[in-house]
DNA sequence: CATGAATGAGAGTTCATTCAT
DNA sequence: AATGAATGAACTCTCATTCAT
């Protein structure tokens, strides 16, 4: 990548992280484009040259974001910890990632339905990779008999569901740090699945 | 109320479901006005006559939300019910309304950000209502020696998170039944409350 | 057809007619929407609960100018003349009709290439129903003597070609009538076919 | 004219050949300057250190395209001929030139009202003195008593029409070569002005 | 010479809302 | 009570043009 092409990137990340920041306050049609560019001191018209459609910028944001959450996993699994406390990393990790590009993560979770379909299939392809992962990780702590058998696609979905809902309520003033929610969550979350 | 207001009332109430239904599907904006009436076979116009605004009929889906989840809870507070017991009864009856009541509660959890401060304030004070009878329980709980010490504030939300998200997923071809998953939760995310 | 929507399609029609008005003046593309809405004392907005968008009112262009000459070939058609006279009255019937309704034919005659595909096919359907009629008065004339053997479609194209022309060319303050005008261009333009 | 002059001059004349061939086939507005540009792997900022404007574009495809008429007529006009074959000539000469020079040629016959007015006065001023050395030879052709009485402007536009609209349907596909249906035309056309 | 980048003026379109009838 | 009609504000997107480098 040249010098150019690389500086085009790099502002197109900042286009795609202003965006998220808006559609994370707003939501995905409240926010508008001409926020977005001001926002970055751009003029609505100038957003285009880096962007093809609100839509794409949509799902830029929901691909870097899906991207993040499994660049974490990919270093979690190859860390050779047991069932228990290698899930215990993966909600820990997914939380601390929601909570520091706070932004990019909640407009993935709050606008699935505003993606179009042939970009939507792409995130959900990302999406099943990475819940794919997690079920890996049980199943192979129940066949451990260090985990007890359970339903594992909904334990999946309960424990993914209790940690999204983060970008919910979560302020930075709050009286724990982003690390002792994780860990509360992570023991709270596997705690059940002992055997 | 008269006979004329009591028939107004009840179509307000069909034009709210319709409402919520298009919402749940489609999202507060992707949504219009015009297909809500052409869901009841109104014309665009006619519907004014029963609402105010598309932010009232919205107002109105969090409203109803919250009431019937209120309703219940106001039921399991004279149960007599020990804490553990009654937690998991709030848990279950939670799941099952959002599942049977299920375009209201989704757009209750998806669109927060929509409703304009007004109507906000208000479903937030019912809100804080409802999570504040189990911070109750929780806390009679801990007094009682039944569950151990926890950031209360953060269970709820915990609790809550998991159970919302079944929107998310929730499908009725699925294998198991609406009950067995609300048992499954209940029992699930009490455990680690568990002294 | 009842009383609303009798009155909602003369509303149309007159739309089609000032936006062919001014299409032709300046070219669809020039030619914007507001301006079409002004022309009629309409506001852009307005315009739209009659059509679905500019690219159907250029069609409705199209497919009114082209009903125009079917028209006029029926009558033709059903005429019992001899096919030197009856090519003669469908030029001059033609020219006729391209004049009277002026606009909405110079549109057609002047922006194909803007029709998008699904429209332009039923145009271009009806154009070919029209020459063809055209290429059977010539064959028939071929047929009976009259006419002698020629390369039928060129001969059509080249008919078709110099009377859409005056379109370009034609005034009302000129010197001859338009039915002088008609008359002389069938004289001129059948009589090399004569055998 | 120094050696960059002429090297700006012949990347200009591609340019516009470029150009043409984009108006002609999608029309004036919707060739867009960046596929002009990218027609010939500029950029759209390099473009216009050869040109002025896309109008100027538009003006040169005008301008070359008379100035190719009228260098064949010029020809004809010292042949000697007389007038019925002169005449033929130029209908021969017009339409081999509109096919051989096909965008060039088309861009010209559909977008007369694009051109701005100061350079459509010079558009204008070319074709006058086109049609005016057509009408000579008509006029000669009746004081020599070979061609009868016509209205002189009316014939010319006839016969342009007739010829101008081969733009619209020739394909070098067709069953005819260009020179064959020029032959047809000049004789279809000159015939009924004999005598 | 060439270009990446930026701009701004508008275009078409949508839709919640209003109102006369 | 109901609706056809109209409105206007806002929105996304396009593109000819300019200019610093």
């Amino acid at each position: 990548m040249s010098f150019r092409e690389e500086r085009a990137a790099e502002r197109k990340l900042n286009i795609v992280k202003a965006a998220a920041k808006l559609f994370s306050e707003k939501g995905y049609h409240d926010a508008t484009v001409e926020e977005i560019a001001r926002e970055l001191k751009y003029t609505k018209g100038s957003i285009y040259y880096y962007i093809s459609s609100k839509q794409d910028l949509l799902f830029q944001c929901h691909d870097l974001a899906m991207n993040l959450l499994l660049e974490n996993i990919e270093k979690i699994k190859n860390s050779g910890l047991p069932p228990d406390r290698m899930l215990k990393e993966v909600v820990k990790s997914h939380i601390e990632t929601l909570v520091s590009e706070f932004n990019l993560i909640t407009v993935t979770l709050g606008s699935d339905y505003e993606l179009e379909e042939k970009y939507a299939e792409i995130i959900i392809a990302k999406r099943d990779q990475y819940e794919k992962f997690i079920a890996d990780i049980i199943r192979e702590g129940i066949k451990k008999g260090i985990f007890r058998e359970v339903p594992v696609k909904m334990v999946i979905n309960l424990i993914m569901g209790a940690s999204n809902w983060i970008g919910r309520w979560f302020s930075p003033d709050g009286p724990m740090t982003i690390q002792e929610i994780g860990q509360f969550y992570a023991d709270y979350l596997v705690m059940p699945l002992l055997s």
